[in-house]
DNA sequence: CGCCAGATTGACT
DNA sequence: GTCAATCTGGCGG
């Protein structure tokens, strides 16, 4: 297994919605690893995009969108972290949204970050599966292409049939369907 | 500094 | 299905 490079993310941001389906979530906090297969990803992009952050041109706070692909995005809504993974061709605007994950490595930890008794309801969600795995603001910018990251994605070899549909929650969203998931999986959000 | 929208969640009918 | 809590950060004055 190895650790997604900054090629993977210089693509659209849909087809990189869609790989990044079934890789490996890898959160170091100190000495403690955590670790879920991402089962549900939303592509975003920029002015064409409404709901997205970028929709509005380039602000300090979106700038990252803008900039090298492969870092982390990240931004509260509600009191929850979200967290993205820039993503786009060269000299384009994107970012995809990684929406939940399921956890296979640190479930304790993620549970005492979280506690809840339903292990489906622990990372299936934007905001659940950043508070499990607490990742914050702290980690805006941070480049995920790295395994000395505290933050990085991983390969992996598994099958699936992926699933598309609307993005969830945005105000104004575009003809595109941009949300996907792995089909049958209990750990995608509602 | 105050206002308020928001890529949500959890509780409830 | 509905609905409101809760708070960060953008934006206007």
């Amino acid at each position: 297994m190895s650790v997604l490079s900054k090629d993977f993310y210089a693509r659209d941001p849909e087809v990189v919605a869609r790989e990044l389906l079934g890789k490996r979530l890898v959160r170091k906090l100190n000495d403690e690893l955590m670790e879920g297969i991402i089962v549900e990803t939303e592509a975003y992009y920029g002015a064409e995009d409404p709901a997205s952050r970028a929709s509005k041109g380039l602000k300090p706070h979106n700038k990252l969108m803008f900039e090298e692909p492969g870092r982390a995005f990240i931004y509260n809504v509600h009191n929850n972290w979200m967290f993205n993974i820039v993503a786009h061709k060269p000299g384009e605007v994107g970012a995809v949204l990684i929406r939940a994950v399921q956890p296979i490595k640190g479930i304790d930890i993620m549970k005492r970050n979280r506690p809840i008794e339903d292990i489906t309801k622990l990372t299936s969600g934007p905001g659940r599966l950043t508070k499990a795995m607490k990742i914050d603001k702290s980690l805006n910018g941070v480049s995920v292409t790295s395994n000395k990251s505290e933050v990085y994605i991983l390969s992996n070899n598994v099958k699936f049939k992926i699933c598309r549909s609307h993005r969830i929650g945005v105000r104004e969203d575009m003809q595109r369907e941009l949300r996907f998931f792995i089909k049958g999986n209990p750990f995608v959000s509602r």
